[in-house]
DNA sequence: TGCCGAATGTCACGCAGGCGACATTTTTTG
DNA sequence: CAAAAAATGTCGCCTGCGTGACATTCGGCA
């Protein structure tokens, strides 16, 4: 169910959040009868799919590649809400509540889009009702994602922040390999300083220290984490 | 539509959100059938509806009074995530996503709620897909405010965190009365820093210097808004 | 293969705001 | 209606981390 990853105790650790796959959760025809509405787009890396802003009258499934959601502040800081990889569906939010868009979506790498109109994908949900309620499932996923996230920015300090971003990304994005979990998300550090809102400089430093004691390790840009180790390390204040 | 507020440019700024009444928006038998399939359950001021960890196998939703959705942190905080009033859904995130409650409810007065067993609930969203519509609007309300918490909390100092939390609160709950707005939830300092994330303390000052400011007052722990003037206030950065 | 821009490291300085320690006021409760 | 508890004000010290200013390394493209 959670491709690859073992949650070590997903009931009473929030962090532990399973990856919201939708299309692996649909039946048969319900993905079928998804595909017939919908257009499949291609995109570049870095190309948007939508800006912020935008009326936002489209809901979109990403096929295959990876997309960032995020919201760029009054300045110039790019706050990635959060990652979508295959199978996960994004965009909704705006679509289902009426105002435009009120994120960023744009490819980290070529992508494959699934994109359909409003009014056809709310007559998709009205016969739909077992896909509804997957949505509903993907909906609720990223909420607790966000409500962690929200915690953690509040009381912890720069360096715990850093690890659980690490821990969160793992847990929903993560492949366990051997006993180290192996991220394929690139990021720069300032894209990082820009998740947990800490300067550019703080993450080079509190990275290097996490890499010193053989916490992490950084492979071009790909992040390798002792998991057990790290785990340890965020339930501690300090 | 927008109870007695009406937000002065709902697509553009992202602060101003809709409230989520859902009962408003429901048709009269989505209504009925849903009393029909509930249990009505009273809670005094202060009881908890559920705690986080609690396996949450109901959803509920709100009839009267308010209700105080929190998690509490490493140490001590009350993180709140948001308030619900009459007519919102709460606990749906958690029913609906297997693992326990992520969060905690406690009523802030005398509350009236209405609780159904997430089978339901199930069965009740697979037959009434209008209502499914209406209960996935409320949940991207949602999403987006804490995608607003969020960017706010990274980017904003102390001062902005707490101007924008008062609009936000104003937007989603807040009555106009002549150019004031008025917040009707009654709040303390502490609360408020355990929402932006700040201490105590600089709540107090920061306050007393709105105040002194006449930008707003406060009767009895309510809130009121010059809300013209605080917009102005919270585009500035500093 | 070599160039150039982007990403990473490293350092010192300064200050926003956390924290403790109070006094004072308001609210609750027996 | 008094006593206890909770909430609000006010202050000063001290530190976490933001900021600017670099040197260094990486990696994509001509």
């Amino acid at each position: 169910m959670l491709e690859g990853f073992d949650s070590p105790c997903a009931t009473t650790d929030p962090v532990f959040t399973a990856p919201s796959d939708i299309f692996s959760k649909f039946s048969p025809n319900e993905f079928s009868d998804l595909l017939a509405i919908g257009t499949v787009r291609n995109y570049e890396k870095g190309e948007f799919i939508y800006h912020a802003g935008d009326p936002g009258m489209n809901v979109h499934f990403l096929r295959s590649g990876r997309v960032k959601i995020y919201q760029n502040s009054t300045l110039g800081r790019e706050v990635i809400l959060w990652f979508c990889f295959p199978g996960e569906i994004f965009g909704l939010t705006e679509v289902v509540h009426s105002a435009g868009r009120a994120v960023n979506a744009q490819t980290c790498e070529r992508a494959e889009v699934l994109c359909i109109a409003r009014s056809q994908f709310k007559d998709y949900l009205a016969t739909h009702s077992g896909a509804s309620f997957v949505i509903m499932q993907a909906l609720a996923c990223r909420m607790r994602v966000l409500g962690d996230m929200l915690v953690n920015l509040i009381d912890d300090d720069v360096n715990s922040r850093i690890v659980k971003l690490m821990l969160r990304l793992s847990a929903c994005h993560g492949t366990r390999v051997g006993n180290e979990v192996h991220l394929n998300i690139r990021m720069t550090h300032q894209e990082i300083a820009d998740m947990v809102g800490t300067a550019r400089q703080t993450v080079t430093k509190v990275l290097s220290e996490l890499k010193l004691r053989g916490l992490l390790s950084i492979e071009n840009h790909r992040i390798r984490i002792r998991s057990q180790e790290l785990l340890n390390e965020h339930s501690r204040s300090s």
